[in-house]
DNA sequence: ACTAAGATTCGC
DNA sequence: CGAATCTTAGTA
């Protein structure tokens, strides 16, 4: 079953981590979302709307559901969907653990070992092509891109969001625990404890 | 016009 | 560990 937009009429940490668990479908691709982060702009530092004025106008000017996608790094490209209810923020999509389309993704990817293939937002966005021309897309009403909702239930556990500068302590990412297809960043190994 | 920083990934 | 690569925003 879809994901209609009132999914997303809720505060982005209860989307974020209700979002674990759904099918991405991306046209002929798809995948389950295995990890993500909540982005809130209203004391959320790290969120774009605390210091882009860009970011804030595209927030007042759009409806929740709409693909928020922007190029990080000057390389990467990075998937989020706009939360619009008691606060707005996004939900970053973070991995994904592929479902169809493996061998266009692996194309996309250079790559053949499946857990490569979506682990990392990065990764995922390169996988399914997601690019410039998807930012502002309504993932609430084109039936071909957008949420699904599955039989199967997963675990969801929480941590401090990953490769971040400020609000590092927040506990704002979901993911399932131990499992392949979340993404595996040095930050991740860099438990450093004083 | 110039600078700085960034929700990352890959190779050495 | 450090390069790759470019958009946004602040400053002159």
């Amino acid at each position: 079953m879809k994901i209609g937009r009132k999914f997303f009429q809720r505060e982005p940490v209860v989307c974020a981590r209700e979002l674990v668990g759904c099918r991405l479908q991306w046209g002929e691709l798809s995948g389950v979302v295995v990890e993500t982060e909540a982005y809130d702009g209203e004391g959320d530092e790290s969120c774009h709307m605390w210091f882009r004025p860009s970011t804030r106008a595209f927030v007042a000017e759009h409806q929740a559901g709409t693909a928020y996608v922007y190029l990080n790094y000057g390389m990467h490209w990075m998937l989020n969907v706009l939360v619009k209810g008691r606060r707005e923020g996004f939900v970053l999509i973070r991995a994904l653990e592929p479902l169809t389309g493996l061998e266009v993704m692996r194309k996309a990817r250079g790559l053949e070992e499946v857990s490569q293939l979506c682990s990392g937002p990065g990764k995922l966005t390169q996988a399914l092509g997601v690019n410039g021309r998807h930012h502002r897309m309504d993932l609430c009403g084109d039936a071909a891109f957008g949420f699904h909702r599955r039989k199967e239930t997963v675990d969801v556990v929480v941590s401090p969001r990953i490769g971040i500068s400020r609000a590092v302590d927040l506990p704002w990412r979901f993911f399932v625990p131990g499992h392949a297809h979340v993404s595996g960043m040095r930050a991740q190994k860099k438990t450093g404890r004083g």
